[in-house]
This record gives C-alpha cells, sequence and structure tokens, in this order.
RNA sequence: GGCGAAUUAGUGUAGAGGCCUAGCACGCCACCCUCUCAAGGUGGAGACUCGGGUUCGAAUCCCGGACUCGCUACCA
C-alpha cells in the first residue's frame, strides 16, 4: 500500500513525567495541522511505560494544555476510540503477547545481568555496548543453557528481554525530511524491549507495536528520535510490518534562546518566559511554574508563533489562524535545523493578537487584573473599563501590561514620577494648576472635542508655554508623562475626578528650584 | 570517544544553478506624527561558516574542515 493513499493517521505521544513542554507542544501541533489537512485523526497516547517518572496530575495537564491551544484530539484516552486502550500501561497484555512472538521467532533474548553488572562493565570498557560483540560474554539466554534460564525465570529472577540486532547491515530510515538516513547496525545496541521489574516494555518496543495496532501512518516526532529510528525500522521487520509501517518525520528542536543547547525549564526562568503553556505545581518539589495561559498569552498566538518556528508557508505570511495553519501547512517548508526559542517574536504575536481582540473581551480579561491590584471592578462601569482599555490596547503585549497603563484610569497616582516632577512641575505650576482647576470647574461639557479647545486658547491667553503646563496636568492625573491624548483622559474619566488629582497633586508635589 | 543530523543578518526565516545589488518579520537605530509615552508611517545598520571542486555561472550541486545540536540507560 502506497503511503499517500493511506488514511492519515498521526498521534502525539506524551510522557506523564511532568508538564508538557513547549517543545512537546509544537509537535502536537504540527500532527494536529497534518491530521486536519488531510482528514485524517489526531490520536493522543499516554506512555507511561516508566514507572519510575510517573508524575501525578501530568496526564491531566497534558489534555487541559492541548484543549486550550485547540489542538483537538480524536482517539485518546478520554476521547475513547477504536484503537485503545490509549494508555500503556493498559496494554500489558499486549506488549508480552507480543515480546513472546519476538522471543519465539528469535529475535529477542532474555538477558538476567543486573544493573551493577552492567555499570561495572561500562566502567571497565570504554564505550562498552551490549551487543553481537559482547552478548556471548553476558548472562543471557544466548550463553545460558534452556533449563537455566527457566530456572532463572520460575525462580523469580529478574531479567529484561533484549532485542537481537544482527551486525554487518546497512539499515535504511526513509524521513520526510531529511531523505534516506542510513546507520550501520554494528552501531546499535541489543536495546532492552521488556522490562519483568514493572512488567512493562521499554519505548521502544511499545512504540512499535502501538504504532502498528493503532495503524499509524505517520510518526511525527522530535529529531531526538532520529538515532533510534533504524531500530524502529529494524523492529517492524522483526514482526513483519515492513510494509505498513508509518512514514518517519524528525522535526528539529527547539533550542536555547541565547546559549547553546536545547531549551530548557531554566532558560524561561532565567530569561523571563513560559516554557509550559499552563502553569505548573509540581507535586514532589511544591514549584510553581509559570504559564503561556497565566502569562497573559493567548492560545491563538502561542499556536501562530509556535507554528513559525521551524516551518514557514512558503511566503511571507505571518499571522495565521489555526485553519490557515491546517490548510497551508506542509513537511515541504519545515526547517531541518533546530531553531532557537525566539519569545520577542512571541510577544509581538500576543500583542498582535490583542489587537484583534475587542475592547469588550479585553476589558473582560482586565478584570482579575484589576482586582488583584486591588481595584474593586464594581466601582467601574464595563463602558468605562472597555473605553480605557481601548485607549492603552495599541501598546501592550499582554492583558497584564495594561494595569501599567491604563491603571491610573482606576486608582488616583499615589506618587509622582521624579524626573517629569523637575522638569515640568515648576515653582508657577502650583498657582497655574489651580488656575486650570478654576477653568475646568465651570465647564459643563467635559468632552475632547469641546474641552480641548478652550483649555489650549486658555494657556495661550495665559502666555503660558503649552508643553509645561500639559505635561503638569498630565501628571498630576497620570502620575507620570505618559499616556494617550490628554483629553480623551479627561473626557472618560470625568470633571470631578480630574480635578481631585490636580488638587491632590498641588497638595502633594514639592516644587523643585 | 562513536554515530547521526544540521549550518542565510542578533533572532525566526525566504531562497531548490543565472530573476540575489540576497527578500520578509521580530529586535535595534533615526526621522515623521505629537502636550507626553506608546502605537503607526518612512528610512537605516545588519547575513549566505570556511576550504576545495563541478559549471560559462553556486547561497543553491559534490567533497573536506570547523562549529552547533541530538543520541550513545532496565528515560522517553
Amino acid at each position: 500500500m502506497s503511503q499517500t493513499e493511506r488514511e492519515v493517521r498521526v498521534r502525539f505521544a506524551p510522557s506523564p513525567t511532568g508538564p508538557l513542554h513547549i517543545g512537546g507542544v509544537r509537535t502536537a501541533l504540527y500532527n494536529y495541522l497534518f491530521a486536519r489537512q488531510h482528514g485524517g485523526k489526531m490520536i493522543l497516547r499516554i506512555e507511561d511505560t516508566d514507572s519510575q517518572r510517573f508524575v501525578p496530575g501530568a496526564e491531566d495537564y497534558i489534555n487541559e494544555a492541548l484543549a486550550w491551544l485547540g489542538i483537538g484530539i480524536d482517539e485518546g484516552v478520554r476521547e475513547g476510540g477504536p484503537y485503545g486502550p490509549y494508555k500503556q500501561s493498559e496494554r500489558r497484555d499486549i506488549y508480552r503477547e507480543h515480546v513472546k512472538m519476538l522471543l519465539d521467532a528469535g529475535k529477542a533474548y532474555f538477558a538476567f545481568d543486573t544493573p551493577e553488572e552492567l555499570n561495572a562493565k561500562r566502567a571497565e570498557i570504554p564505550n562498552f555496548q551490549y551487543d553481537a560483540s559482547t552478548r556471548g560474554g553476558m548472562r543471557n539466554s544466548l550463553t545460558m543453557s534452556a533449563e537455566e534460564v527457566k530456572n532463572l525465570i520460575d525462580g523469580g529472577t529478574q531479567y529484561v528481554v533484549r532485542f537481537l540486532v544482527e551486525p554487518g547491515r546497512d539499515v535504511e530510515v526513509d524521513d520526510l525530511l531529511r531523505g534516506k538516513v542510513t546507520i550501520k547496525s554494528d552501531i546499535l545496541d541489543d536495546k532492552v524491549l521488556y522490562k519483568s521489574s514493572d512488567d512493562l516494555p521499554t519505548y521502544h518496543l511499545a512504540n512499535i507495536v502501538d504504532d502498528h495496532l493503532m495503524k499509524v501512518s505517520h510518526v511525527i516526532r522530535g529529531e531526538e528520535w532520529l538515532p533510534s529510528a533504524p531500530l524502529h525500522v529494524l523492529l517492524y521487520e522483526a514482526f513483519g510490518w515492513s510494509d505498513t509501517a508509518p512514514q518517519f518525520v524528525h522535526l528539529p528542536l527547539l533550542l536555547k534562546p541565547d546559549g547553546k543547547g536545547k531549551l530548557s525549564k531554566r532558560d524561561g526562568d532565567r530569561l523571563g518566559f513560559p516554557v509550559f503553556p499552563l502553569e505548573w505545581h509540581d507535586p514532589f518539589s511544591g514549584d510553581t511554574s509559570r504559564g503561556y495561559r497565566e502569562s497573559g498569552y493567548l492560545p491563538e498566538a502561542v499556536v501562530n508563533f509556535l507554528a513559525l518556528l521551524g516551518w514557514n508557508p512558503g511566503d511571507d505570511t505571518e499571522v495565521m489562524s489555526m485553519d490557515d495553519l491546517i490548510r497551508k501547512f506542509s513537511f515541504e517548508h519545515c526547517s531541518r535545523s533546530g531553531a532557537k526559542f525566539a519569545f520577542e517574536k512571541g510577544k509581538w504575536f500576543n500583542h498582535t493578537y490583542l489587537q484583534a481582540t475587542s475592547d469588550a473581551e479585553l476589558a473582560q480579561l482586565f478584570k482579575p487584573v484589576l482586582e488583584a491590584h486591588g481595584v474593586n471592578v464594581g466601582d467601574f462601569s464595563d463602558d468605562y473599563i472597555t473605553r480605557a482599555v481601548g485607549m492603552l490596547k495599541s501598546r501592550i503585549n499582554f492583558v497584564d501590561d495594561l494595569w501599567a497603563h491604563a491603571g491610573f484610569f482606576f486608582k488616583a497616582p499615589e506618587e509622582y514620577e521624579a524626573k517629569s516632577i523637575r522638569k515640568r512641575w515648576t515653582p508657577d505650576m502650583p498657582a497655574n494648576m489651580a488656575a486650570l482647576i478654576e477653568l475646568l470647574a465651570v465647564q459643563p461639557d467635559f468632552s475632547a472635542a469641546v474641552l480641548e479647545p478652550i483649555v489650549l486658547k486658555w494657556i495661550e491667553e495665559k502666555g503660558l508655554h503649552l508643553g509645561n503646563v500639559m505635561n503638569a496636568f498630565r501628571l498630576a492625573v497620570v502620575g507620570e508623562c505618559k499616556g494617550p491624548h490628554m483629553f480623551e483622559i479627561t473626557e472618560l474619566m470625568g470633571k470631578d475626578e480630574t480635578i481631585k488629582r490636580i488638587e491632590a497633586a498641588i497638595e502633594r508635589i514639592q516644587p523643585v528650584e
């Protein structure tokens, strides 16, 4: 059967060993885009074959993160499906059966070497590898009699099952991104396929068996798997499944934004950006890691940003919705080299998506931020919040930034920026501001269109300096010399609050000589 | 060490032998706008890892060096 006419079935197969890494999210996204584009199925398989590293809560986290990002799952633990169970720890019988198949066919064997013995070997022999050149000197079913092996196993001795790799062969991996990658089977070791200690297979066996049974057509995963892909090819062959083996696609990795190496949690802490989609509370250490969601990123922005880290649509388009991405995605335009994690650009994407969000919607998102800063949201109408947000949103990257820019609309300044005081709050200014209050107090209409010409004319008639007066005015109302057009501020804030703030400023700011 | 994969401005990338005087975006700088700060507009600095080939012609193809990343577990 040709790859092209096969039903597209892809899987994202994370291990529940902690929060989903942002690199994993991108892998999931590419799988999803490819599946949707081809009208195929997206499978979420939980690979919990490492009982040692299992972390409670990690599986829920994965589900929640993918849901938040809009990466839909067709078949999985929660969704069900025709090829379940979708959690590897619930597939023990299947793996046992398949291990036996390999054993019976002479393509795998029992090994009794303890971890200590293996470590000793590695310490003793440089570049020790469990393979054709060394297996003859180890404790396994190839060097022991059948009876001895049986006694050991019946006696409860722990063992592993290793894959028997034939040396002297060229193993070819066909990768959609990298073409044919050939490696010599000699450099492969006899990988552990199954461990009796927890009655669970290792990744390699479980992965091949499940992908086959779940009829996976394309294995789209990180580049860290490329070195073991030849082993996987050999496993498909050993099972006699080569004809229906999936097409491999090994995606380049996400690297540190600055230095060298792959992106890690520490980079995020160090440089101030999240590396996890959602906030994560480590159940063991009690540590909390920031998430994109909690940091104020919109899921659409994260998806767009991530999609472009290693892929491009072939033209200069950058802002794309999920539907756009599904339509345009192609491995043809996937990069083959690792991408440094450009989180600054991620901010820009969020900025861009925030601009496309309605003021009213943004106002709702802003409310919790206001509350967090001690503002009683009930004191302000939705309309007031919406208009304040509309005035400032062009300068924010995150919803949280709204506080720094629009907070003054909700809380009068408690202090005034020293530098602006020195520059603008000249000794004559308290008197000027007092006079301004008199002028404002008698204005029946505080709309910008009406008030602006009146105040400007007043400044001119008094022979005052426009910049100085306006900035002092601004300093009194905002607390610093920045923000939207002054008369838009006063229009929204209203006469009473404006005058109150100028009075407070006169009272509190000490003019500088 | 072994094996594999990569290598275009600070970053993400376009580029598939002549269309490249190497395009776009983020970031950076300047100017415009302006009561301020942003946003926006305009402009600017900034790159084909290095050698060898192949070719009339190479960022694009081949070989080698360098550097980077990954793997080298009874982890995935």
